[in-house]
DNA sequence: GCTCTTTGTGTCATTTTAACACTTTCAAAT
DNA sequence: ATTTGAAAGTGTTAAAATGACACAAAGAGC
């Protein structure tokens, strides 16, 4: 018998499964990813927020936690993207020293569930030296290598948004509540990768109704100041209960 | 220390990961599922066919294998659906008896991995009484009951069916090589669950060059007999390099 | 008042979609 | 031999969606 069957398995650790999370931001420029920083012998290495779940716990609750250690953050957008379980996913030479020193049970084969989640940059800026962990925002784009299988994460967390994004307009996560389109369409270029019309996309959010427009507009920009918009819930929840599933550019 | 570390994990179960797989196939006329049967107290229950996985197995390997411990098919289409991680999800109490049979620690927290896969029926008739286990085909939609949370598992493996082949043509993997294009047309409704109209879902078909007509036609059928068509797995390929993703009806 | 920067707007040609009905071919039955 | 039943196969048209494209307007800073 490997493992015992406790009365307060309510408080413990299952060795075996893990979630890690990929956290998307937007800085109004480009798609940034929330990583933490281990100081390890050849220098930095950056990886995913992510832990073992407890065995009470639901999947989807483990990664609400962790999540909310890292940030703070409660009731933001999580999406699980699937199980990674290649078995020697944590057995790269530079990663076992690093989990000696974290895990209980480092040999343990862990498989673990990634999720991804969206959340507004305003809404959570890494301190410097904050005390729990160190969490630093980077650009998507930069980011060239990750501990253990996450980079392979990332690239999935990466594809299944570019997929989303094209079915429900889960972008609004990602934007403070007032935003202009200008901004709505520079996010959804840096999702898709690939720059859109400007006037096409205009067109295609407007006829969606799904953003309204407000009276207000920016101020103290050094050009024309830009109409502010909101998300109209409304609509939308109405949209996607009538089944709406193209949202294509 | 709730595990303990053995060598030769290799041959062990790992009693918190299981994979579980909803295996669709076509007969012609509607989508079914191979689900396997218990004999309970309460009648009959169905089960999605499924299995802890071992220690050493990658995840896709645990569902080949489960795949083909079941059918002996190989090389069959497979993708994972997700992760299903409600810690209750296997404590219904008609479920429990069941476990305590089939499990050597019924009660541990199990989450599973579940899979779809496609075949072609005609590969696999399950035999009334095969020897391993029993088995079954079931039309999907006459399914309205499965063990632990394995409904739910078939109707996210329903909908990600759904999605997938607007993306890409999967469905050839439920057809025989040669088939007509009423029985994929057939195939498509059954899928999306709604009826298509023949002629635009046959412009559009044709149009992606992806099925080649045969000089052959059906014969010894009591109707006009029908041009039979193969799937062209080169232009397949081609298209999908150049990143075709738009297949929807 | 000049410059710089970004906003905001419309048209047209092409492609895609959805709706729709009748003739053809074969096997089986009479 | 003729009829019957059942599915195959085929084209047009109107409406909607897409993609390409350029210039005037508004504000801030100098």
């Amino acid at each position: 018998m490997r493992k015992e069957i406790k009365k307060n398995a309510a408080l413990e650790l299952n060795p075996n499964v893990s979630v890690d999370c990929v956290i998307f931001g937007f800085d109004f420029d480009k798609l940034n990813v929330l990583v933490i920083n281990r100081d390890g012998a050849a220098g930095i290495q950056w990886a995913l927020p992510g832990n073992l779940i407890y065995d009470d716990e639901h999947l989807d609750q483990a990664a609400n936690r962790v999540l909310e250690e890292l940030t703070g953050l409660q009731h933001i957008y999580l999406e699980q993207i699937g199980a990674f379980g290649d078995p020697s996913r944590i057995s790269k030479e530079s990663d076992r020293s690093w989990l000696q020193s974290i895990r209980a049970q480092p040999e343990a084969r862990v498989i673990t569930v990634a999720y991804f989640s969206l959340v507004k940059m305003e809404d959570y800026q890494p301190q410097p030296s904050s005390f729990a962990k160190s969490a630093e925002w980077i650009p998507v784009n930069e980011i060239k290598e990750l501990a253990f299988d996450h980079f392979d994460i990332l690239q999935s967390a990466k594809s299944r948004l570019k997929q989303m994004i094209k079915i429900r307009p889960i972008g609004f996560n990602l934007l403070p509540e007032k935003f202009t389109l200008s901004q709505l369409h520079k996010l959804y270029e840096s999702i898709l990768d690939k720059p859109l019309d400007k006037r096409n996309f205009r067109r295609k959010i407007q006829k969606l109704n799904i953003v309204m427009s407000l009276e207000e507009k920016q101020s103290g920009v050094p050009h024309k100041p830009s109409q502010l918009f909101m998300f109209d819930k409304e609509h939308y929840l109405q949209l996607t209960q009538n089944g709406f599933d193209n949202f294509g550019f």
